[in-house]
Parts: structure tokens; C-alpha cells; sequence
DNA sequence: TTGCTCCTCACGTCACGTGAGGTGGC
DNA sequence: TTGCTCCTCACGTCACGTGAGGTGGC
């Protein structure tokens, strides 16, 4: 028993409760392939699950909520994700040539790009929608000063 | 006619694009109350639109889309929205004291701080997300970088 | 008259919520 | 043995999508 994260400890309704949501969410990704099936399980059996299915439902949530992924697209996003931990399995065996390497690396980093555009654009419109009440605000706010004034000069 | 905005003159499917949505959202929209019926419509016969309509379609679509927000909790921003119209009509026919004025500017103004406020919690956490990811973007990039100085060296 | 957009049902779909009835581990 | 969480259907719900069949304005 060395000092690694515990493995398949936790039961369904431990793993929504870290990441935020139900055991009939969990079920339903699972069901579309979004998170796999804890393998090799009695039908009736409870489902375990280890820290590092905490980590990525609690990764695909975030990207749905935040970018406004639908499952479907997110499916897409996930796809390339379990494809990179491949290549980085591939690597770590430390079985891949230079060339391989830099590919690996370089279809990685595509991926994080594609991700930190969609981010980008997420972001230009919560600003735009930031500056426009935040313009309605200041006028407001002076729209209060000039009344204080009016009272205090009367 | 002087050069007000042109008044009840666009029909569904071009309110739906302007506000890069559907007539079918707008119908459902109407359905709930989240946009007004627009009167004294014969059964059968079209709904007409202002460009008033177009863009209070677009800024809920926008809360929606950017905040995560139901349509339940959009009902409660669009009333306090409507709310806050109905107090400006107050204040523009001039008959608010300046008691009234400044109750009715105050109210605004916390109105459009709440919604600030959600804008602030949205970007906090995608900025967090952004961290995440280019703190890998950094990483394969040095990974990479280095592959290209041995590939060099050798 | 011919297209086009509109209308009203009404059923389908996506992403789950919510019991119903039953089994399994501390 | 008693709670608690889990299991699998399966129907309900929210926010629309998508035809079906028909009417109305340039």
C-alpha cells in the first residue's frame, strides 16, 4: 500500500457530491459513453470510481457549463482528450522515437488551443455584456448624484 | 410619421434572425410570458414586432446563454426589468418627487448590480479554467522545445 | 395564381429529475 | 435487524425541434 490515490474507492454518490452533481447524471453520461463503465460489474452491482473520475466529470461539467457544450460536442472534446492520454501512455512507456514524440506533443497542444479559443470568444461576450451595464450603472450612479446635490442646495 | 423607430413592422421569422434565434423560441417565449403577446391578435392571423421586441429577445437570449441561466430565473430578471421600464415612465412624465427619483434610480441600480455580480462569479471561474489550460499550453511548449534543441544538438 | 412566410396542434428530443420497487454493504 | 446508499426501469419535465395541414399577405 504505497502512498497513490486511493484507487476505485468511492461510490456513486460520493463522486457527484465532489464534483458537484447527481448519481442519475453520472449514470446518464455513462449510458452516452461520456464516462466509462466501471468494467466487469455484476448487473445490480454498485459502480466504483477512483479520484481520477472525479477529476474528469468534474472536467466535462465545467466545460458544459461554462462553454455551452452540448453533450454531443462535448463527446467530440472528450474523444480527443482519452486520445491524447494514449499518446501520453505511448510516451511514458518511453516507446516513441523523437519524431513521434513531437507529434504527440504537437497534437496535444492543438487540442489545448482549440479549447482556449473557444474560451476567448466566451469571453469577449461576457465583457461586451459587462460594458454595457456597467455604462448603465455609472449613469445611474450620477443620475443619484445630481439628485443629492439638488437636495442639498435647495 | 417623424423619425421614431419603425413601430410594429417586422414579422416572427425576422425578429428570430435578427436575435439569431427561432420563430418557435419566440412562440415558446410568448407561451411563458417571458415576451409579451403582442394585442389584440385575431386568431390565426401574424404577430408583429418593434425593433423594442428585437432587443429585449436578444438581451435574454444573451443572459441565458452567458449566465446559464432557466428561463425561471430569467422571469424574475425580465420582472424586475419591466419593473424598472414602468418606474422610468414615471420618471420621464415628471411627476416623481425627488424622493421618488432617487428611490427609483437606487432600485435600478441594484438591479444591474445583481446582474454584475453573476457576470463577476462566470468570469472568475472561466478565468480559472483559462489558468488551467494554459498552464499545459506552457508545458507542451516547453516539451517541444526541447525535442527541437536535441533534434538540433544530435 | 404562385411562392413565401405565417398559423396552430402535436409529437419528438435532449439532458436530466423523480418516484417505484427491490437489493446490498457497514 | 435497522438505516443508508445503491440498483434498474420508467414516466415526467424543461426548452425547444420538427413535421402536418392549413391560411394569409406581397
Amino acid at each position: 500500500m504505497s502512498a497513490t490515490q486511493a484507487q476505485a474507492g468511492l461510490r456513486i454518490g460520493e463522486v457527484a457530491r465532489r464534483a458537484g452533481t447527481t448519481p442519475r447524471t453520472i449514470r446518464y453520461y455513462e449510458e452516452l459513453g461520456l464516462l466509462p463503465a466501471t468494467p466487469e460489474r455484476d448487473a445490480g452491482s454498485h459502480r466504483l470510481y477512483g479520484e481520477s473520475d472525479v477529476e474528469r466529470l468534474a472536467q466535462i461539467l465545467r466545460l458544459k457549463d461554462l462553454l455551452g457544450l452540448s453533450l454531443d460536442e462535448l463527446r467530440d472534446v472528450i474523444e480527443a482528450e482519452d486520445a491524447r492520454g494514449a499518446l501520453r501512455e505511448e510516451w511514458r512507456r518511453g516507446e516513441a522515437s523523437p519524431q513521434r514524440r513531437e507529434e504527440i506533443a504537437s497534437e496535444a497542444l492543438r487540442h489545448i488551443e482549440r479549447q482556449l479559443a473557444l474560451i476567448a470568444r466566451r469571453r469577449e461576450k461576457l465583457d461586451e455584456l459587462e460594458r454595457e451595464l456597467t455604462g448603465k450603472q455609472v449613469l445611474l450612479q450620477g443620475r443619484l448624484a445630481e439628485l443629492a446635490e439638488n437636495l442639498h442646495t435647495t
